[in-house]
DNA sequence: GCCGTTTTCGGCCCGACTGTTTTCAGTCG
């Protein structure tokens, strides 16, 4: 989750406390993926990844949670996650068994987990017979046919490791959101659409929304006397590369671009930022390619408890079993069975016993929880929230009435701005905020102060002949604002006086990344007390399977936010829609929320097309836990303007 | 490693599938 590279979070030096919160949460992840390889105990595992997930969902200061001792307090730490944090945050040292740990781990197996069908056990197991400690070596061993004669492996295993290894180097193993969706769906319209099919959901990531997916799960409702014809019919669809396996219940298989009716087209990015990460390969790697899926066969009356199975996610289900578990309840895939009726049996016959559930909503109802939309299900603080009945109202497409981060042909857009205001308004929108690049960044044609001022007075002529019709529309006149050295802005303050806003974006990605957290956070901090900075755009720079974000406090930069927005100023957080980016990531959404920093969904369209990326930044701040009232977006031309001149 | 008004020890979610076995371990979600 926290960017950079697989080691120990280096202390920062004006502590204490020492650490950030994401520095704290990313190395717990380290020592339970360390520990995984080591063999330790599965639950002592958990622990640590259960840490690290808390961590990353509570709303309090997390060096006063430590410094106070209050962090002993917390679920799911006890004595000994309790005295090595406070340890590392106020002496700045993490345990030495933690380094020992690392030390003692070749960092070519902790790559090997990424490949399909390897785990812990194996990998370990074939470091230790085989000397393998890289994935080069493990393809050697491979080829040189040396896993097959191990006990436990075969030669199914050993090809399986050699597909595995080839995939890892294409994909990283896990799709953009954007493919993942357009696969998924395109596959389950083909599936609902067979004789005897009931209903064909898409389940797992892609219905959580979750920013990149490994694979697709559709779960079909059929009656028992259609099981077989179905399934036959499945695997005649268009579009399957191949069969991994097929069992009475569930069909494992491989998905590729044959599956879409019509062409595949992937969606826009800036060609500086694809450049980037890569060119060719990257496009290379989306166009073509192939998605794993699996598709699972239930009668109607257990369809509701296999969807909410295999949406997940996994630790969202491990709560709902233990408070299934709390009722005298057993939760599975095939019911919620009372423990005392089902006895000895499992699977389908003890599902005879279940208590009946029509739609998902009615088992969270019968563990005394309201509904918990998808998006929501990750164990970070739903079913507290399901418990009291405070769960958020989200954010829907239909609440957005603007957006304020846009391109034009001014710098590197594809469309003039009546273009995008005229697909604004078709849209339903109600206002349009322009926000081209400036002078620095010239590999996107940044305008100079003089043409950013023409354009201000255009729109200006086309709001007074708006208004002059009575037509609810108007555009607000912003700058995607470089953040140059010493956090200061790319034009004089007399022409950012003339703007409504200014989008502050980092764009020196080179420079940013080879920086540290405190420097990087430094900058951002005083760019934002810049009083014409308005929005923190694309706050990390990440691009999706293409390249991590520069290192940076956002815990710090939104608590900075904070105060600012207290004292009236407006401050905003971006959530970049583009499926390239959903940055700001929905796991701090929840953090900006609870600090009231406003959020501003921004499709940074570079075309008009671009402007439809708002439903993936909805998707994201959804999972975020924002509400229409959190955004920018919700809020009428009118209301923004007033929260502009503010 | 965490947790606990039936507990400070002995649990910790549950089942399917695969490939390897001949009753099961590993992986996955």
């Amino acid at each position: 989750m926290a960017g950079g590279s697989f080691t120990l979070p280096k202390p920062r030096p004006n502590g204490p406390p020492y650490f950030s919160r994401n520095q704290v949460a990313n190395a717990l992840h380290q020592v339970a993926v360390l520990l995984e390889l080591q063999g330790a105990n599965v639950f002592r595992v958990r622990s640590y990844q259960n840490a690290s997930r808390m961590l990353g969902s509570i709303t309090e200061d997390f060096g006063e949670l430590v410094l106070s001792g209050a962090i002993f307090d917390m679920k799911g730490i006890g004595k000994g996650l309790g005295s090595a944090l406070t340890q590392a945050m106020t002496e700045g040292q993490w345990p030495q068994d933690w380094h020992d740990l690392h030390d003692n781990t070749p960092p070519g197996l902790i790559e090997m987990l990424g490949i399909p069908g390897l785990g812990p056990k194996r990998i370990k197991l074939m470091a230790e017979e085989l000397g393998v400690t890289t994935v080069a070596e493990l393809k050697e061993a491979a080829t040189d046919n040396r896993i097959a004669p191990m006990k436990g492996f075969g030669k199914k295993s050993q090809q399986r490791i050699l597909d595995g290894i080839e995939l890892l180097s294409r994909f990283r193993a896990r799709r953009r959101l954007d493919i993942g969706l357009r696969y998924g769906e395109a596959f389950q319209r083909k599936i609902a659409a067979i004789d005897g099919v009931h209903r064909a959901t898409l389940a797992g990531s892609a219905r959580r929304r979750k920013e990149t997916i490994g694979d697709l799960d559709v779960v079909v409702s059929v009656d028992d006397a259609n099981h077989e014809a179905v399934a036959a019919a499945i695997l005649n669809l268009n579009g399957i590369a191949d069969v991994k396996g097929a069992g009475d219940s569930k069909i494992s298989l491989i998905l590729d671009t044959t599956i879409f009716d019509e062409s595949f087209a992937v969606g826009h990015i800036d060609p500086n930022v694809l450049d980037a990460i890569g060119g060719d390969d990257y496009e290379q790697m989306e166009a073509g390619g192939t998605i794993d899926a699996q598709v699972r066969l239930v009668p109607p009356h257990v369809e509701p408890f296999t969807l909410a199975y295999f949406t997940g996610s996994k630790e969202h289900n491990i709560v709902m079993r233990q408070r299934a578990i709390d009722r005298g309840l057993k939760l599975n895939e095939f019911g919620l069975i009372p423990e005392a009726e089902a006895g000895e049996l499992k699977g389908m016959a003890a599902a005879a016993f279940s208590l009946k559930a029509s739609e998902e909503a009615d088992i969270y109802a019968h563990l005394d929880l309201a509904y918990v939309p998808p998006e929501l299900r990750e164990d970070t603080g739903e079913i507290d929230a399901a418990a009291a009945h405070a769960l958020p109202d989200l954010i829907e497409v239909a609440n957005v009435k603007g957006s304020l981060h846009n391109h034009t042909t001014l710098s590197d857009g594809e469309a003039s701005l009546e273009q995008m205001a005229d697909t604004a308004r078709k849209m339903g929108w109600s206002w349009l905020g322009i926000a081209d690049h400036s002078p620095t960044l010239k590999i996107a044609n940044g305008a100079s102060a003089d043409d950013l001022l023409a354009q201000g007075r255009t729109i200006a002529t086309y709001n007074q002949q708006w208004a002059d019709e009575g037509v609810d529309f108007r555009l607000f006149h912003g700058v995607e604002s470089d953040i140059l050295p010493g956090g200061r802005l790319d034009h004089p303050d007399d022409v950012l006086a003339e703007l409504d806003y200014v989008v502050a974006s980092v764009h020196a990605m080179t420079k940013w990344r080879g920086r540290d957290e405190v420097e990087n956070t430094e900058e951002l901090l005083k760019v934002i007390d810049h009083p014409a900075t308005t929005v923190l755009g694309h706050p990390t720079g990440r691009i999706l399977q293409g390249r991590e974000g520069y290192e940076v406090d956002l815990f710090a930069v939104l608590e900075h936010m904070a105060d600012h927005n207290e004292a009236g100023r407006l401050k905003a957080i971006e959530l970049n829609a583009s499926p390239y980016r959903l940055d700001l990531d929905w796991r701090l959404c929840k953090h900006a929320k609870g600090l009231g920093v406003p959020v501003a969904i921004n499709p940074d369209a570079h075309s008009i097309r671009g402007l439809s990326d708002i439903a993936y930044g909805v998707m994201a701040a959804r999972k975020g836990w924002i509400e229409p009232a959190d955004t920018l977006n919700a809020l009428t031309g009118h209301e923004l303007a007033a929260r502009l001149v503010a």
